[in-house]
DNA sequence: CATTTAAGGTACTCAACGTACCCTAAATGG
DNA sequence: CCATTTAGGGTACGTTGAGTACCTTAAATG
């Protein structure tokens, strides 16, 4: 079982050595395997060099370290995903939305990026690079769609469309999930900080009735 | 500066050869000293047993792998002190815990525990023990006070004692760390969260107006 | 066709975790 | 007070995996 399924261009005049971005999108295919397989602990340099028929020397050539390459890995398995909900009331909205991010951060992909901004510690480089998939301003951008919508429809108040307020229900999340110690909410906590904390910030906020 | 001040005891009839507790101690002094000279990273299992003038082995036969030890030293390291501020308006008191948290996030002492979690990864046990410490249940019943206090002032409705409120603006101090991609928030920042989201919330959740 | 460029192959260094083994000081208890 | 058990000390391993060195060889370039 070692490497040799991938191997079959040995017949035509298709070249026998991959060069340039043949040969990177290889290795960002065999690296992106590897983490959804085993994880990013499990994606050592010398299993993706196998997996994509070629040596750790090349790799080194590309990318300056193991978590370069699991970060460029990662957005190469992810390509992010986020569509903005349109239900009719900023409550479907925002349940929607929240339950969108809910279950990414509760999938395997969640863990693997989890695993990937611990490992890059500090290196603003690669930070930038994560943060920009999945967490980042997407996610804010969607959030200041829907209460834009919501004051349209007269549900909001204009003074709704805060970037705080907008990253507020995100943020409740991921604290319910350190406070529960798995990366997973139920539904029921995803309706209480919806009812419970935004749409009551969201009219608090109306000009001091 | 190998690890000789603390050898001072070949005077009198101390044994020459510690055991169990003060052994034990020993240990944890020079992995706490460790974590702190060198972050977790740095904390190796040999540099911790020549530090505390031991080896490895006997570091082994206590805690099961380095995360474990790492988790116990970081213990013997904080102990940790949250103090409920009273300053006489919850704009005050919410001003003055939410700076506290800020400190410890971006104290030293923060990184380590960031290092920490990344490192248990999912061990449910490490995770519990970690948790107690410095994010836990301690912080949320410091909001809590908080909020009954300025219900009892006359400062809030009953209704906003909620631990979904009094979690609120912690998560939002740590949503700004992942924004700014860094654990640590400027004064203006924790004012924004304070008077834009905590205070209109909690007077937004008064009784149906 | 000659030369330069980049991939392949392989072996190596180095760090660090975790373990095995044996020796010896300290506690225990008859 | 000595014999036995227990636990610490010393040291050398086994193993894994990151990152590097160095040479060989295929493919592109002119």
């Amino acid at each position: 079982m070692a490497a040799a399924e991938e191997d079959v261009r040995h017949g035509g005049s298709t070249p026998l050595r991959r060069r340039g971005p043949a040969l990177e999108q290889a290795i960002l295919q065999a690296a992106a395997d590897e983490l959804r397989e085993s994880g990013y602990a499990g994606m050592t340099m010398d299993k993706v060099a196998r997996r994509a028929s070629t040596n750790k020397n090349t790799i080194y050539r590309r990318w300056p370290h193991r978590a370069a390459l699991g970060v460029a890995a990662y957005r190469h398995l992810a390509e992010a995903q986020i569509s903005v909900p349109d239900t009719g009331t900023l409550r479907g909205d925002a349940l929607a939305l929240l339950g969108q991010a809910n279950a990414t951060w509760s999938s395997p992909q969640g863990a693997l990026l989890r695993d990937l901004l611990a490992a890059v510690g500090d290196d603003p480089r690669l930070l930038g690079l994560l943060r920009e998939q999945a967490d980042g301003s997407a996610m804010d951008a969607a959030w200041l769609t829907l209460l834009s919508r919501a004051v349209a429809r007269g549900e909001a108040p204009p003074e709704a469309v805060h970037p705080r307020v907008a990253s507020l229900p995100i943020a409740l999340l991921r604290g319910e999930y350190t406070l529960r110690g798995a990366p997973s909410a139920p539904d029921t906590v995803l309706a209480e900080i919806v009812d419970e904390v935004f749409l009551p910030l969201v009219r608090g906020r109306a000009p001091s009735h």
